[in-house]
DNA sequence: GCGGGTGGGTTCTAATTTCGAACTTGCCCT
DNA sequence: AGGGCAAGTTCGAAATTAGAACCCACCCGC
């Protein structure tokens, strides 16, 4: 199974490489940020195949993620709800959407997905900065350093 | 081919994805960032096979994010460099490591991977706020809307 | 002028993963 | 009793991936 091999990797970007690194499990995470619960919700969003859904979905609970948790008995109904852990992975979205937009995205055309302030409902564009500086984040300026333990 | 389906969809999340869904592409962007150019750099570095390595540098190529020059003509020699779009990439892959540091590594231990400034050498902390108002990108303040085109 | 090394790949086969469709289970509705 | 819905599981065929081995052009030393 090629998903056990970078969990262990001494590096925060190949472990969370090992949550994103397949086509599905993103988009099941915008998915969830954008409110979706129900397994068949997310299957009819995304029309992805059952199989690979559930997996990825049980992959994601493993994680802590999203938790799966009824919402009825009987017949028992279950959805999949973000924990703390899965909120914190928006960021990690918001930076991948604004490169879409920036870079693979027709100039000038609108984007079908929009981040919105839920109060104002002004457009939002995310950006990455150096939390104590607020300089953006930049790779001529911020070097990416391996402290080599061997 | 599962590459060609995300390419052209509406969505600047899914468009990323398609750079990004599978285990060795962040890695590889990593490793550029990281100021590797070479084909057996790379290979040495990450232990990917060498096909495998191949394909996806050729798809960065294609997608724009590296460009493939010759450094050397006889014999010929060949390296691999960030264009500025494969630089803007950087944020994407901090965001990534400011969560792996947050969620998938053991607390107060140190990761072997650090983001430093060039100049100075302090650590550096990503995080990801809107442009505008420089508030923290959260959930639970912005929302993902979808505007239907059908 | 030949054996070995290096850089940059390609080719091959075997093992995984993915897809789509069909099937299952528990329950409600009419 | 038949139909429908939610939430999956199971199945075989098709596509993708990994790993190892091979190839080619050139340089170097002897």
């Amino acid at each position: 199974m090629r998903r056990r091999r970078l969990e262990e990797a001494p590096c925060p970007i190949a472990r969370a490489t090992d949550l994103m690194g397949d086509a599905w499990t993103p988009l099941v995470m915008r998915e969830a940020f954008a409110g979706r619960r129900r397994f068949d919700e997310f299957q009819r969003a995304l029309g992805v195949s059952r199989g690979v859904l559930s997996e990825r979905l049980a992959h994601l609970v493993d994680q802590g993620l999203l938790v799966k948790r009824a919402y009825e008995e009987r017949p028992p109904r279950f959805e999949y709800v973000l924990t703390d852990k899965g909120r914190d992975f928006y960021p990690v979205l918001a930076a991948m959407w604004r490169f879409g937009e920036d870079w693979l995205w027709p100039e000038g055309e609108e984007t079908p997905l929009r981040l919105v302030d839920r109060d104002t409902g002004e457009a939002v564009s995310p950006r990455v900065v150096d939390e104590v500086t607020g300089e953006p984040i930049d790779v001529r300026k911020i070097r990416l350093r391996l402290i080599d333990s061997a």
